[in-house]
Formats: C-alpha cells, sequence, structure tokens
RNA sequence: GGCGCGGUGGCGGAGUGGCUACGCAGAGGACUGCAAAUCCUUGUACCCCGGUUCAAAUCCGGGCCGCGCCUCCA
C-alpha cells in the first residue's frame, strides 16, 4: 500500500515517495513560545503526530527523522518579556515546558528533534551572507533584505503573482524596500531590546529565517514540510525563497497543511479572541478525547470545535475502553491502515474502529492512534476533576449494597443520587457494582 | 479585486459515477427493583438550475451561500 498525501505544491494527491527510505525526514513548524498555546495550536500536533506514527510503521522508527522547532525569538516574545519584566529566555523557557507537557497529555510523540532559533544565529548568518553574495538579498538602513524580484519562481507554493501580492497588501510598505514584497532577513535591535552581533550591526533574525536553518540540519531537501494553513504565505513561502536561493534545490518535497479549528464557523484565533488553550481544556477533559475530537475530521477540511464535540468523543472512548477491557493488544485492522494511508483519513479510520469486531484488534488500531493508552480501570476511575476518594466511593457502594439487600430501594437510589451529583455513576451488573466518573 | 476551500439526514462527519459509511441524538424492543451499561430493530441526506451518462451526492457549466489567505497567525 502506497501512502497518499496532498501537497499543496501541486494542490492534488500524490503518491508519497521519500528521497531515501532509510531516513525518511519532516519538519513541521512548531510554537513561538510566548504564551499558552491554544487549541487550534494542537491539531497540527495531533495530525503530524499520526503522520509521524504512520512513517514509522511503514519505513521503521528508526528510518524516519522528525524536526518540530521552537520558535524562541520574536517580537511577540520580547514584549511579554518587557512586559513580565524578565529574560526572553525565561519566557520561552516557561512557554516551552507547557507546550511539551500538553502535547505529551495528548499522547503525540515527542519529535526526534525540538530546534531552537537561537541556537541557529551562526547559520542564519551565513545564510544571509550566501543571499547578500548572490545577489539574493540587500543591506539597507541597517536592515537586510530578500529581494523577492531576484527568485523567478516565487508565489508558486500559494499561488500568487506579483501583481496580487502588490494590489492586496494591507501593511504600510517601509521606505527602505526596493520591492514591496521584499521581506525581511535581519533586523537591528535597539540596546535594551535582544540582539545578537552580525556584519550588518546588533540585530536579530526574520521569523522566516529560522526554520529555513533548521531543516538544513535533516538535508537541504526534506521529504515532507508541514504546519497549519495559515502559514502557506508568507511563512512557508519565504522559506522556500531563502532556502532555495541559498542551496539551488527544493526544500521539500511534499507540503502538507492542515486545516483551520473553527468555533461556529469562524477560525479560532489570538487576534479574534475566541480562543481556548490546551492547557485549560486539560483540565476539564483527558487528553485522549482532545486527542479524539482533534482527529474527528479529515485535517484539512475546518475542524468545528465545541465541549460537546469533546463530551462526545469522550463516551466513545468510555464505550472503546469496556469493549477493550482485559483484551490483548492484536492487529491493527487493516481497514485502519488503508483510510490513514489515504492521505490521513482519520474520521474514516475512527468508522473501522467502530465496525471492528474483535477487541484485541480495536486496542491495537486506537494505540496505533495513540488512543487507549490507559488501563480501562484508571480511565474510568482516574477522573480529571476532585472528587470523593475511592474509598468513600467504595464505602457507600458496601452502605448501598446492604440497603438493596434489605429493599430500602429509596436508601439505595438515593446514595446513587448523591454520588450521581459529585460525577461519580454507579452501574449495578451481574459481577457486582462498579464506579465511574463521568470527567 | 485576486487566489483557495467548502455547502451531505436533527447534529457531527466520511464518501468522487451504480453497492447500509460511521458515531451521537430520536423511535421501538430485550435485560434491569429502578437506573446505567450492553444487545437487537428502525426512520431521516446529498444548496439551486442546467448539461453529460443506461446511471450523478460524486463529472461539466452557471448561480446562490459560508469560510479562509492576500506580509501577526497552527
Amino acid at each position: 500500500m502506497t501512502l497518499r498525501l496532498h501537497n499543496t505544491l501541486s494542490g492534488k494527491k500524490e503518491d508519497f515517495k521519500p528521497i531515501d527510505a532509510s531516513n525518511v525526514r519532516m519538519y513541521v513548524c512548531g510554537p513561538t513560545v510566548y504564551d499558552y498555546a491554544h487549541i487550534g495550536n494542537a491539531r497540527p500536533v495531533v495530525v503530524f503526530d499520526i503522520l509521524y506514527r504512520l512513517l514509522r510503521h511503514e519505513y521503521g522508527p528508526e528510518h524516519v527523522t522528525y524536526a518540530r522547532n521552537i520558535t524562541d525569538i520574536d517580537d511577540k516574545i520580547m514584549k511579554a518579556a518587557a512586559e513580565a519584566g524578565v529574560e526572553i529566555s525565561e519566557i520561552a523557557g516557561k512557554y516551552t515546558k507547557i507546550y511539551q507537557d500538553d502535547a505529551a497529555k495528548l499522547n503525540a510523540l515527542p519529535p526526534d528533534e525540538e530546534p531552537k532559533a537561537t541556537d541557529y544565529l551562526d547559520q542564519m548568518k551565513a545564510m544571509i551572507e550566501k543571499l547578500i553574495a548572490d545577489g539574493h538579498a540587500y543591506e539597507a538602513q541597517g536592515h537586510v533584505l530578500f529581494h523577492v524580484p531576484s527568485m523567478k519562481n516565487y508565489g508558486r507554493l500559494s499561488n500568487k503573482n506579483k501583481d496580487e501580492l502588490i494590489a492586496g497588501a494591507r501593511v504600510e510598505v517601509a521606505p527602505y524596500k526596493k520591492d514591496p514584497r521584499d521581506f525581511v532577513l535581519w533586523k537591528p535591535s535597539t540596546a535594551d531590546q535582544p540582539g545578537w552581533d552580525s556584519p550588518w550591526g546588533r540585530g536579530r533574525p526574520g521569523w522566516h529565517l529560522e526554520c529555513s536553518c533548521m531543516t538544513e540540519d535533516l538535508a537541504e531537501t526534506i521529504d515532507i514540510h508541514g504546519g497549519g494553513l495559515d502559514l502557506i504565505f508568507p511563512h512557508h513561502e519565504n522559506e522556500i525563497a531563502q532556502s532555495e536561493c541559498a542551496h539551488g534545490k527544493p526544500l521539500a518535497n511534499y507540503w502538507v497543511h492542515n486545516g483551520y479549528l473553527v468555533l461556529g464557523g469562524e477560525k479560532m484565533s489570538k487576534s479574534l479572541g475566541n480562543i481556548q488553550t490546551i492547557h485549560g481544556l486539560l483540565k476539564k477533559f483527558p487528553g485522549e478525547a482532545l486527542r479524539l475530537t482533534l482527529m474527528s475530521a479529515h485535517y484539512r477540511q475546518p475542524l468545528d470545535f465545541s465541549e460537546e464535540a469533546v463530551k462526545d468523543q469522550k463516551r466513545r472512548l468510555d464505550r472503546w475502553y469496556r469493549i477493550t477491557e482485559g483484551a490483548k493488544e492484536g492487529e491493527i485492522p487493516p481497514a485502519v491502515l488503508a483510510a490513514l494511508m489515504d492521505d490521513l483519513n482519520t474520521p474514516k479510520a475512527i468508522a473501522a474502529l467502530e465496525t471492528e469486531k474483535n477487541p484485541g484488534a480495536v486496542l491495537a488500531g486506537a494505540r496505533f492512534l495513540g488512543l487507549l493508552t490507559e488501563n480501562s480501570d484508571d480511565w474510568f476511575k482516574g477522573g480529571v476533576s476532585d472528587g470523593p476518594s475511592g474509598e468513600e466511593i467504595e464505602a457507600l457502594i458496601a452502605e448501598r449494597l446492604e440497603a438493596r439487600k434489605a429493599k430500602d430501594f429509596a436508601r439505595a437510589d438515593q446514595i446513587r443520587k448523591d454520588l450521581k451529583a459529585k460525577g461519580i455513576i454507579l452501574e449495578d451488573g451481574p459481577g457486582g457494582t462498579i464506579w465511574r466518573r463521568t470527567d
């Protein structure tokens, strides 16, 4: 079976052919660490984790390298640091840790590499020098700018031509730009701003440059470059410009972009203010329920997010945990793999799991998707919020059992009702009464 | 204005020419002291108008509507 992936470059689904099957390389744009990430930011974490798992399955875990960067120098981080009166490294360190912890709770495997932009200043400066030497960049008023007209193919990822870009420009064009589309590779820092010495004065790198340099560690041409739809332009377009002009070869063969997470039809974004953080949601829902919710729509489609949707997926997981209780992990259902191999069709994979009758196969398929990783007792009795302890609950169950034996059903039902109000469900079965938490 | 997505049953959400997607919710039934859980049965659909075809949710043309990008963004 061949993996099929939708490639933004061609706009089509294509057969995936790695450059070197013994070393498949994928790079995904990670977070700028200046604040809590929102649940929309978690979508690529889960989507590319699925792709990573699939590649490891197909090519062998030791033959896949997955890098996801951390942007730890940026004006937003500088702003947050200035407001808090601390160094940018403190802000970046704090939110990097939170991001990694949250990703782990979503059962995303850690990437093989998590390069930080600030570790790449030498490579960035070297790339700028190369671009200047080759006539692709120029220095102006302490800035170094990439000269877009120096690249004949510019705009082919986002399908934008020169006139459209200029006509649509919604920001004021800096007077030192030779062309309105030119973008910053290096910008000057004032004395009180973080900066690094360079041939163009003390300053800091432009946003796009870091990814062009961090991908160099994988290869000049990598297999897959991923990220959110909103990175296609300008970020990925400009990464392509920098890398391809510096190396004279394609940056990536397959460009994979996930669609937006939306709330009531509108994109979730910090600028719209309609965000819910991953961190906050993890206090209300298990990570697996959030993960499954993020997998419930195809990755290129808009995903309509709501807490109700998460609750639905939580109930689905409850059901799966019941079905697979005590089951031995078997073979991954072929229909699950087939769905994923066809451009990561996770909703179809979930449906395949629903129709699978063999509990061991369900368990294997779900675990392949990063689900059902707990034992079912922990899942049902763990919960995410506070409530009565297990001992208290067991004591009440014992009391209720006595009441039931005495046919005092009013008392028995009252105990069950009280526990339900505290988020505990009691179920009477042939083997006695079992309990679980609803969250 | 340019470019790009999308409109599927009450809801979520797959499906790219003929075959029940799937799940939730609803209805009926089994089980149960009552519940819960589970099992069985079951109804409801392809935005509009043309066209191609033996056959269209699916392909083509034209509308309408929603969303996104056009230098902060996952």
